[in-house]
RNA sequence: GCCGAGAUAGCUCAGUUGGUAGAGCACACGGCUGAAAACCGUGGUGUCGCCAGUUCGAUUCUGGCUCUCGGCA
């Protein structure tokens, strides 16, 4: 199918387990299309069942980018997605097809859509070690107080107990002597983009995410899980502070019962469903609804085909 | 049937020496610029089982009732 427009990106955003890998599939048939994910847990090789992962017969032969393309004790980064995501696209018109980014994580989406360029300052584990260090001595007021006297404007946007944050900015500012606040800049990629939001009640995303919960246990996330950790995966690794990874982690070492792990995964779950509402809102113009009701194939198709709903960054 | 314990937020429970209440979880909401399924923050929840009595005032004390959970027969 032809789209009205030169430089097509089709973006289809939404909560965990609204059924998003699916209906893009779908969409993907129709229009010749290549999935991108911008999903940071599907990056790892080996993290399947727990992430819902789609598997070869799921994809139906549409190739997908994005997946599977780090081990997962890599730690990867925003500017290496970007990069990634630059050339699937360029890859995928080259072959005349349309690239379709799909995925729920919202610091990548908005982070490739609007073209954020994150401090030039790479992490620096030397540097990050020493002043996680220090915060663990001092205490997270005391850095960010530190924050406070070096780039008063960041400290403003940085919560005082936020450690995290407050290392990143120290870590910035020693690394390029240049302030946090002051490299806040974007560049956005110049294509056509159209964003898709799949919505369900929160009551019927619960009832989906308990549901896939149960199906990967009996599937093989413990043995899945198992394997990691036998591959020297531990729970340190950011790969390994998934949903689903951690609980059946604790489990494991006996931590907790497994019926106290799943039930921390399912509630793990819902929290992380309604922090994803926070980037993907309800209330952002630059996205367009669309509830899952049965004939939601047929309306995306039709928005997808219509002229309505292009943003194009110039 | 008898003895005991209990009945407070959606759930588990704390509490008020009598002045109408609070934690955790759940739920709702927010932030996020090289770790993001991470990390950090905000919020309201209620005929304190029912009916009487004592009292200026009872969720709190007393009596009865109902229900729940133990134990004994």
């Amino acid at each position: 199918m032809q789209l009205p427009v030169t430089d097509p990106v089709i973006v289809i955003v939404g909560p965990s387990a609204v059924g998003k890998t699916c209906l893009s599939i779908e969409l993907a048939k129709r229009f010749s299309a290549e999935i991108i994910s911008l999903d940071s847990r599907y990056l790892y090789r080996g993290m399947d069942i727990g992430t819902a992962k789609p598997t070869p017969a799921e994809m139906q032969g549409i190739p997908h980018h994005l997946i599977d393309i780090a081990e997962p004790d890599e730690t990867l980064s925003l500017p290496l997605i970007q990069q990634q995501v630059a050339s699937a696209i360029a890859e995928i018109k080259h072959r005349g097809n349309i690239p379709f980014m799909v995925g729920g994580t919202g610091q990548y989406v908005w982070g490739v859509i609007e073209g954020w360029l994150p401090p030039t300052a790479k992490p620096n584990k030397e540097l990050r070690d020493i002043l996680e260090k220090t915060a663990a001595d001092v205490g997270a007021a005391a850095m960010h107080g530190y924050v406070a006297l070096l780039d008063p404007e960041a400290a403003k946007k940085i919560e005082p107990n936020n450690v995290r944050r407050s290392v990143r900015a120290l870590e910035v500012i020693f690394s390029t002597g240049e302030l946090f606040s002051e490299q806040k800049r974007k560049d956005p990629p110049r294509h056509d983009f159209k964003i898709i939001g799949l919505q369900r009640s929160r009551q019927e995303l619960y009832q989906r995410v308990d549901q896939r919960i149960e199906q990967m246990i009996a599937g093989g996330l413990l043995q899945e899980t198992q394997n990691l950790l036998q591959s020297g995966y531990h729970s340190d690794l950011p790969s390994m502070t998934a949903i689903g990874y951690k609980e059946i982690t604790q489990y494991l070492q006996k931590e907790i019962s497994l019926e106290e792990s799943v039930r921390l995964m399912k509630r793990r779950t819902r929290t992380f469903i309604r922090h994803q509402a926070n980037w993907f809102k309800q209330s952002d113009e630059r996205i367009r609804w669309f509830e899952m009701f049965p004939q939601v194939l047929t309306e995306v198709t039709a928005f997808i085909s219509s002229n309505d709903g292009w943003t194009r960054n110039r």
